[in-house]
DNA sequence: TAAAGGATTTTCT
DNA sequence: GAAAATCCTTTAC
């Protein structure tokens, strides 16, 4: 089942810790691509100054203030593109970077994406998966989510041990805000965040 | 195994 | 002009 927009309609932090287990579709080039959803972490508009909408609208931010539910995909460090599910109610910008995935469907297919990397690093962090679904493209900035090329689909209950909740030190030194990050076992992005 | 540094371009101040 | 929600390679231990 895929994940209605009142899912999304809802602070970033819980969606965050819900999104954990759901699996994320990419149908691209004919390829159909899923992953199981093991890390995220959720940017709230409340002060966070390392949610990009923390200053108010810009034109690349612009996707976060839109209804729930949309892809907002954004480049950054001059080589990387990154994947957020846009939260909370339209005009709230509000958002959870989907930082890590166990690969379900089109292994191949991310395999000749990604050469040279094992499988479990095909999706083991927020630009990897990103290039590993194919989602790198000139139409980026679309609604990817809208147009069905993008969907997260329902996951099945987490254990109680399978979820671990760890604040994550926001950038710069003057950060005031905690983020919610929540990871599984497997997969993650990095062993340990910081703080 | 861990740490450090480079790559590279968009965005905002 | 500086910083950025990162990743990959190299180097050191």
């Amino acid at each position: 089942m895929i994940l209605s927009a009142s899912f999304y309609a809802r602070p970033a932090d819980r969606v965050a810790r819900d999104l954990l287990g759901c699996v994320l579709v990419c149908r691209r080039g004919g390829a159909r691509c899923s992953g199981r959803i093991v890390e995220a972490e959720g940017y709230l508009s409340d002060g966070d100054p390392a949610c990009h909408a923390c200053r108010g609208r810009t034109e690349r931010n612009a996707p976060m203030f839109g209804p729930p539910g949309t892809a907002y995909v954004y480049f950054t460090y001059g080589m990387h593109w990154l994947l957020n599910a846009v939260c909370n109610a339209e005009g709230v910008a509000e958002a959870v970077l989907i930082r890590a995935l166990e690969p379900v469907d089109g292994i191949e297919t991310m395999r000749r994406r990604r050469p040279n990397v094992s499988d479990v690093d095909l999706c083991r962090g927020p630009a990897r998966l990103v290039r590993a679904l194919g989602i790198e493209s000139p139409d980026n900035r679309r609604d990817l989510t809208a147009r069905r090329v993008l969907w997260i689909e329902q996951g099945g209950p987490l254990g109680d041990d399978d979820v671990i909740a760890a604040p994550r030190v926001g950038v710069g030194d003057d950060a005031r805000r905690l983020r919610f990050c929540v990871r599984r076992s497997r997969y993650v992005s990095r062993p340990a965040p910081r703080g």
